[in-house]
RNA sequence: GGGGUCUUAGCUCAGCUGGGAGAGCAUCUGCCUUACAAGCAGAGGGUCAUAGGUUCGAGCCCUAUAGGCCCCACCA
């Protein structure tokens, strides 16, 4: 016995009730069971400084899809929750609101500003947690872990140290990306390239003679970057040009500074571009330092870290770069030496958080060497180990691979790992250990200190499948558990972490970190930018779910959507989907109102054929969404379901089925019905539970008391028993015949007078030349507003067929509502459609290839179809005769 | 420069290995009807970017062209 339901579908308090029930309840939460087979995903951990925005409320609603589905069809699965620690991210809020109490970070020292961090972390790094509930996320919460708990902590330094020991892991001097406002170095992948409008300065440089005299000779060159020229110590020709062949060997006046510097060739200059001559500055620019390099030049770096001149730059030394640039124009224009300014448009590399310009500096940091590592990573991709999702982001991956650099690990900030690597105080030693050693193993000195460097976030985040089940011990659940099944994420971060997941799971594990890798695009806003605060077009996910529910945000996130591509969001669509809850809502209402008080018996022996009908239709859905759901086809398997609880069960099988359910003379057509009804739905329900989790839940639960929750239900099956594919067919046929019907009535002309309901129903005749099947007929149920017409109270007709009609004030025969003219039109529309279609097939039928090709079931279902059309088109005939 | 992707109804997009051009929203018509007006029954609307090719058959495969978007690299 169901309770009472409300008229229309509110999801306010009763998601936040469902949702506290399942935790009550424990079912999130996964144990190690050798009798069943585990299904794992671990999330992508979000950062502690962030507020849930669409880009996570789509990640994680395909992962509670996935899990939820997995864990109905039987599989022990496993949502491994946690969040990330962000190093830079979390290090600028910090700081930000150190600021505000007028603090320095350097004036705090390094401890206390810890401290800080982890108050901050305490007080706003669950923020995000709580948002993923409201979403319906089913993570293990029991299982919660931070990217720098202990668990991580140790799996980081195990990492560090044991990838030094390997070679692996190296510190050295090289051109690193350098932020000047966050004051730390960063890798390649977070260099951004931005369009800028800048300017291309033409400079000449004096060629000296060999006794250190003018020549009266300059070679001309362009720049972008005029002040990095303190730091010059060569000029590059290409060795084939004939321009400047004379110039080989020579020496010029590098001025403002007096230096002398030599002309030297290399092939990494283009003759085509510019002048063909190029100023060489190693310190400053990563393709000068490798030419530097070949030509054993001098490193001059004449930089700060903040990006002001340093005291190599002579007179200019304590400038900003960009006041020091104008300066030093200004001067050389003075000396004649600025050829011309031209408008140039280029790339600029630019930190991605921050925006600020990096500059290209020589510095000490901790590298990974790459070349090795990411063998296996790129094998399991080649030899489908693990499967990327679109396809097409293989190439992507490769790209990335084949053109890998070595990452630069190591960062100027308080806010992470810091790097396990000690220095000896008095000799210099450097001892990477997993603890602090008493004493360098080189000299005994007892004073060492700690590399004040942390490492990248991303470092910790590519231990994360296997440091959250407990590595680096050896533990029951990284045995149970390990490799996971899929990870889903957007396509943004492919380089950051999907990759480096992959070598280091290959590396510490010896084993892939997962089978497959789902991406998902960006989430737009409806004019297709991306959503981002200083646009201030970010929509809020949780403003989403306040006003039309989770499942409904969560539908929207899911249909009309490939894997991999961008999506826009639309409110309409939002509201087409709470639509959609409040359709499913009251079907749901209707079926438990006409079942209050009876009660429902098998009835699978005894079902019409509409009931058969229906459940044909399901059986097949159930296949459907099942080999689409485990094909990742996560939006077109919805979209199926939706399709047949709006269109097939609720516009047609419950129509069709409501004059058995008023008429209670037939208690067993009643109770086949009443049955079909409640199976049906509740089937429609368990599919459409990953996807709208909490409507699904609450009917579930009110509809048969004695079930505690569709969470644990278990996944329908396929069942060849209840497929019907001569039911299928008859009622598609009617289906058909009986549109004509359902336009007529808008036609009808009636006299006012009063209100009455109106059926619509076949001639007996009619209906058993449409379909062979007695009992069955369709009523089409309309209200027409002022009726004269004299009507049967119990609104049986005599003569119309063993029909039911509860409540019909009218009885309109079949024939009598159509115009003949249009019928016959539409007969013959029909019958020129039929010949087309039963040319194709018999062109598909007679044409030898496809007949060699095609699978046996493709051939059968034409040579049904062919049937079909011909018994079809005999009708239209028969018909259109009669008619004529 | 390399790679990817898109171009389908007024709008936003589905369309899985080639065989019926679809959905949501919008528009129009008729309806407050004993599940639902957050609804029902219908209608209109598309040379599937363009040009070739493969095929019995192409929105889908191949080639070229035009336009949009994205990623990577980057010539100072």
């Amino acid at each position: 016995m169901g309770k009472e339901l409300a008229k229309t579908y509110d999801p306010h308090g009763l998601e936040d009730r469902i949702y506290q029930k399942w935790m009550d309840k424990k079912y999130f939460h996964a144990e190690v069971d050798r009798s069943r087979k585990p299904f794992t995903i671990v999330i992508p951990p979000p950062n502690i400084t962030g507020q849930l925005h669409m880009g996570h409320a789509l990640d994680n609603t395909m992962q509670d899809i996935l899990i939820r589905f997995k864990r109905m069809q039987g599989y022990n699965a496993l949502w491994q929750p946690g969040t990330d620690h962000a190093s830079i991210a979390t290090e600028v809020k910090i700081i930000e609101k150190l600021k505000e109490e007028g603090i320095d970070k350097h004036d705090l020292g390094r401890e206390k500003f810890l401290e800080r961090a982890w108050d901050w972390k305490r007080e706003y790094g669950g923020r995000i947690i709580s948002q993923l509930k409201k979403l319906g996320s089913s993570c293990d919460w029991d299982r919660e872990r931070f990217t720098m708990d202990e668990g991580c902590n140790k799996a980081v330094t195990e990492v560090f140290c044991k990838m030094h020991e390997k070679g692996y892991i190296y510190k050295g001097a090289r051109m690193i990306n350098w932020c000047p406002v966050c004051n730390t170095s960063i890798s390649d992948a977070e260099v951004e390239y931005e369009e800028q409008a800048g300017h291309f300065w033409h400079i000449k440089y004096p060629v000296l003679n060999d006794d250190g005299t003018e020549s009266g000779e300059y070679l001309t060159f362009a720049t972008t970057r005029p002040e990095t020229m303190l730091g010059d110590t060569a000029v590059a020709i290409h060795p084939d040009d004939a321009r400047y062949a004379h110039l080989k060997g020579r020496k010029l006046m590098l001025p403002l500074m007096n230096r002398e510097i030599p002309v030297v060739e290399d092939t990494y200059v283009d003759m085509e571009f510019g002048t063909g001559v190029v100023k060489i500055t190693p310190a400053h620019d990563p393709n000068d330092f490798e030419v530097g390099k070949r030509h054993n030049l001098p490193i001059i770096n004449i930089m700060n870290d903040d990006a002001t001149i340093n005291e190599n730059g002579g007179k200019y030394t304590g400038m900003e770069r960009y006041e020091a640039r104008k300066a030093i124009v200004e001067d050389l224009d003075k000396l004649g030496l600025l050829v011309k300014v031209e408008d140039y448009s280029h790339n600029v590399g630019t930190h991605d958080r921050c925006k600020t310009t990096i500059e290209p500096l020589v510095k000490q940091q901790w590298f990974v060497k790459m070349d090795e590592l990411i063998q296996p990573a790129v094998e399991a991709v080649k030899n489908g180990a693990i499967q990327l999702i679109p396809e097409r982001m293989d190439k992507t991956y490769y790209n990335w691979t084949d053109n890998i650099k070595d990452w630069c690990i190591s960062r100027q900030l308080w806010w992470g790992h810091r790097i396990p690597a000690y220095y000896c105080d008095a000799c210099g030693e450097i001892v990477v250990a997993k603890q602090m050693p008493d004493v360098c193993p080189k000299c005994g000195c007892t004073h060492l200190t700690q590399d004040p460097d942390t490492l990248d976030t991303w470092f910790s985040s590519a231990l994360w499948p296997f440091s959250t089940l407990g590595w680096p011990d050896k533990t029951e659940d990284l045995d149970y558990f390990y490799p996971t099944d899929v990870l889903v994420t957007g396509y943004d971060i492919i380089f950051f972490w999907v990759i480096r997941m992959i070598f280091s799971g290959y590396e510490h594990m010896n084993q892939k970190p997962f089978r497959t890798v789902l991406f998902h695009g960006l989430v737009r806003d409806s004019q297709g930018r991306k959503m981002s605060k200083s646009l201030g077009n970010g929509i809020d996910p949780l403003e989403v779910i306040e006003k039309y529910g989770a499942d409904a945000l969560r539908m929207t996130l899911i249909t009309g959507n490939a894997p991999g591509n961008d999506m826009r969001f639309y409110y309409e669509r939002v509201e087409a989907n709470r639509n959609f809850a409040n359709k499913i809502w009251n079907a749901s209402r209707f079926i438990m109102m006409n079942m209050e008080g009876k009660e429902v018996a098998e009835a699978l022996d005894s079902l019409e054929p509409v009931d058969r009908w229906i459940i044909s239709k399901l059986n097949s859905l159930v296949k459907e969404v099942t080999d689409n759901m485990e094909s990742f086809e996560l939006g077109i398997a919805v979209q199926k379901i939706y399709d047949f609880i709006w269109d097939e069960f609720c516009d047609w099988y419950i129509e069709m089925v409501k004059p058995r359910l008023y008429n209670s003379d037939n208690a067993a057509s009643q109770n086949a019905a009443l049955w079909t009804l409640k199976t049906v739905l509740i089937d429609a329900l368990k599919l459409l539970h990953p996807y709208m989790p909490f409507i699904t839940e609450e009917i579930f639960c009110t509809l048969q008391s004695e079930e505690e929750s569709i969470m644990i239900a278990k996944w329908p099956e396929y069942m060849e028993s209840r497929s019907f594919a001569r039911d299928e067919r008859d009622i598609e046929t009617i289906k058909e015949a009986v549109r004509g019907i359902r336009n007529v009535r808008t036609e009808m002309n009636v006299a006012p007078s009063k209100k009455a309901h109106v059926f619509v129903v076949s001639e007996k005749e009619d209906i058993r030349k449409i379909f062979d099947a007695g009992k069955l007929f369709f009523t089409s149920l309309a209200f027409a507003s002022n009726v004269t017409i004299q009507c049967d109270k119990n609104g049986i007709a005599e003569d119309a067929v063993s029909v039911v009609i509860a409540n019909a004030d009218i009885y309109i025969p079949f024939a009598e509502l159509i115009d003949i003219k249009q019928e016959i039109e539409r007969l013959e529309k029909e019958e020129k459609r039929l010949d087309s279609e039963i040319s194709r097939v018999n062109g598909m039928l007679g044409n030898e290839r496809f007949m060699s090709k095609a699978p046996e079931a493709k051939i059968t279902e034409e040579k049904e179809k062919l049937t079909k059309y011909t018994q079809m088109k005999q009708q239209v005939i028969e018909r259109l005769a009669q008619l004529r």
